[in-house]
DNA sequence: CACTGTTGCGGTCATATTGGTCACGACCGG
DNA sequence: CCGGTCGTGACCAATATGACCGCAACAGTG
């Protein structure tokens, strides 16, 4: 395992959906599978077991519903432990008030099953990239450093496309985007598509605010910067 | 108090800071202010008696550096007597283990002191749509739904920003001061970010007006005085 | 040595330039 | 006829440019 990889323990009792997890976390970098446990007690078993062995498991991927305790509880009884361990709920209760404890437990996100891989990798990064922005930081750090982290937690999922916008228009604009090596202009998109520069930027706006895209000004020439736009590749 | 308002405990040692806390929430429509704690373990003991008095507290703006408790202990304990309360801390403290230690322990914001009550305003208003996001839903949540929760609660909404200065070109500047060593010429910013000297020296001036930068002048050289700016790094 | 004019460089300001932004009308499908 | 999508043109905002100003170092003169 390269050193900072993330060492993740699953917690989960039905033996082929830990498997499930345990391959899914194989197929993403940065990500280590450290063991599995069945239930609540041999979970906390397995994370004191690892934190005094000088190997601390840094995420738990949690069942929620497991034979002998609640996931909640567990994640109670870790952080009476004093283990700041961070958690992803995986469960397929939908009731609000295991998401409002979920909260207050201190879970950094919330999978509801059945989930694709595709849903899967996606938590999974914003999580590495939480943690890369405050491992970044120096020991000092601002309101808008913290504001950023929490703000990787967030999650980019595709709002409802607003009005203004079509199916077909944004299914063009992405592919044509997928296909450039360079960050491209909202005038290059205009061109190539055949479209106003005003509906291209309706687009690689929306894209952009949805986390699809990577804004960024162009500078050098007089006149207002222009904003040039890439797609954004989740690094697997 | 309109039912619904959401009621609020205020923990902090030092009066003054209490009191104009206090003054923040009641400027603040949708929030109470229930009570105010001086110390951890008054903290606990109000929060369980307004459990038990059927009144519960539903928020927590908690001071990280009291007299008898850390915040991040009086948090432990109450997830370890089972509340659930929502927690928002306050604190003059940048460590980043105290910011991990925060997220493990299911804390919802972060406010760095000093802040302004725009800042304040800002997170408790997030806290809110957070609440009415999760309120509003039937038993039954979704992915999309769950995720829209954690977006309002974890989504900066950005300050204002004066005329004149863009977003991105605020951010570079920023994230290139932030990682140099030595302070910097408005001329080295310019040649680093690719930008003219004029538009590098609007932004250097406007963020060290606000005070995120140390600005003083060059000598030595002939001519004019140049002036440098460093990024002011908050020792703590 | 003191004073003074010169020189050189960065700060300052006005202006031109360009793309972003917005409101509205055209067009199209139901 | 109506809701939704797109184009158009006027306006707004952020930038580069270049002329001009201010300040410190420097060199020459008394």
């Amino acid at each position: 395992m390269a050193d900072g990889d993330i060492r993740v323990l699953v917690v989960e009792d039905e033996a082929i959906a830990a498997e499930a997890h345990a391959a899914y976390l194989g197929r993403l970098t940065g990500f280590v599978h450290a063991g599995t446990a069945g239930n609540g007690h041999s979970a906390l078993r397995a994370l004191t077991a690892a934190a005094s062995a000088g190997t601390p498991i840094d995420l738990v991927l949690m069942d929620m519903t497991l034979p002998d305790l609640h996931g909640l509880d567990v994640s109670r009884r870790m952080r009476a432990a004093g283990l700041t361990t961070d958690i992803i709920a995986i469960t397929a209760v939908r009731e609000l008030q295991i998401v409002r404890g979920a909260v207050a437990a201190g879970i950094v996100q919330y999978l509801i099953k059945p989930f694709t891989y595709a849903t899967f990798a996606q938590k999974l990064v914003q999580y590495r990239e939480f943690r890369k922005q405050l491992g970044s930081q120096s020991v000092v750090t601002s309101q808008t450093d913290v504001d950023h982290a929490f703000a990787s937690l967030r999650t980019p999922t595709e709002l409802p496309r607003p009005k203004g916008l079509s199916e077909g228009t944004l299914g063009a604009v992405i592919e044509f985007l997928k296909l450039q090596t360079a960050p491209v202009s909202s005038s290059e998109v205009m061109e190539q598509l055949g479209i106003s520069r005003v509906t291209a930027r309706r687009y690689l706006e929306h894209l952009a605010d949805t986390g699809s895209l990577d804004r960024s000004p162009r500078y050098g020439t007089p006149g207002r910067p222009e904003n040039e736009y890439a797609w954004k590749r989740l690094t697997q």
